[in-house]
DNA sequence: ACTCTTTCTCGAGACGAG
DNA sequence: CCTCGTCC
DNA sequence: ACATCGAGAAAGAG
């Protein structure tokens, strides 16, 4: 899920954090890509006419390996070097998350089901992308191409928009660059969007500076994390009735979690049971990550570019 | 009538020939 | 430019 | 045993 909503909030309250470029302006920089997105993307948009993922002669889907493969050359051609990040395990506070997801795949294969045996080809289509999972087996693949290619990448503990995050605020690369908002909740002080596309689709690419998005909102980071756990985020609910702008007017009042749960009256807005809002916040402010000064971001493929 | 939130649904790449 | 078939 | 997300429309609540 990400943040819900939070682009909406920084395009609203702080317009002056996002700006707009051309590939060319990223000539010569690194930049970190969360991989295991990249790959769910790839496994469900590229397939044949008729819906089918590509495949081997033997059967192994290679959609993953076909998208992996362009997208890092056209990137390289650009003179953007890529390091990818894989996803560790995820944190025991994201359990309830996958939970969720998990039923929602089970059902698009109910549906799947369903359509197959009424023979309706565009349902067929439609579901069978969205019972789409990446295994371990997908990442091993594309890892061992990146190898081959000459790309860097990392396996991270955790939670890979932590770990690109963690990149970029050491200066390791320039940006992360992703379509998941957390990332910026991760404390990158960069965030690109639409990075990949761009110059298919023509749309410039997005950057988000950090530090603009706190001096737009006059927050603190720690008060900007209280704010995303507000919004909505993976690890804990939120507050039923506080969406986007009640949940900004009431950091901007209240500065902090602890002072708007002291405040808040609970008949109106009740307080989730059990509500892990600080380890959540913990998880943002201190996410399990390695150290980037033990990370090699570049692949032999700067030796082009030396 | 209006504002805000929640819920539901949908969609997701890249290439090159013409 | 764009559309459309193809990529395995 | 498990692994993604955002956007926008429509409906609902206060």
């Amino acid at each position: 899920m990400g943040i819900k909503g939070l682009t909406k909030v920084i395009g609203d309250r702080c317009p002056n954090a996002i700006k707009s470029n051309e590939i060319k302006n990223y000539f010569g920089r690194k930049v970190a890509i969360d991989a295991s997105m990249s790959i769910y993307q790839f496994l469900i948009a590229v397939r044949q006419q008729d819906g089918q993922q590509l495949t081997t002669e033997s059967g192994e889907t290679t959609s993953h390996l076909m998208g992996i493969f362009y997208r890092t050359i056209r990137m390289v051609e650009n003179g953007i070097k890529p390091c990818y990040v894989f996803d560790g395990k995820p944190p025991k506070l994201k359990s309830g998350e996958l939970a969720k997801r998990l039923e929602r795949r089970k059902e698009a294969s109910k549906s799947l089901e369903e359509a197959e045996e009424l023979g309706e080809t565009v349902d067929i289509d439609k579901f069978s992308r969205r019972t789409v999972k990446v295994t371990s087996e997908h990442n091993d693949e594309c890892k061992k191409l990146l190898s081959l290619m000459g790309i860097p990448y990392v396996e991270a503990p955790c939670e890979a928009e932590a770990q690109c995050a963690a990149l970029a605020r050491d200066k390791k690369v320039y940006a992360a660059a992703s379509e998941d908002m957390d990332t910026l909740t991760f404390s990158t002080p960069v965030l690109l969007r639409h990075l990949t596309f761009s110059e298919a689709r023509k749309l410039p690419i997005g950057e988000i500076h950090l530090n603009k998005v706190l001096e737009g909102l006059n927050f603190t980071m720690e008060q900007f994390v209280d704010l995303c756990i507000l919004l909505g985020c993976d690890y804990c609910d939120s507050i039923k009735g506080i969406g986007p702008q009640r949940a900004v007017e009431l950091i901007d009042k209240h500065k902090s979690l602890e002072e708007i749960i002291r405040t808040l009256d609970p008949k109106k807005y009740p307080i989730p049971d059990d509500w892990m809002y600080n380890e959540a916040r913990q998880l943002f402010l201190n996410p399990e990550v390695l150290d980037p000064k033990d990370i090699d971001v570049n692949g032999f493929i700067l030796l082009y570019f030396h």
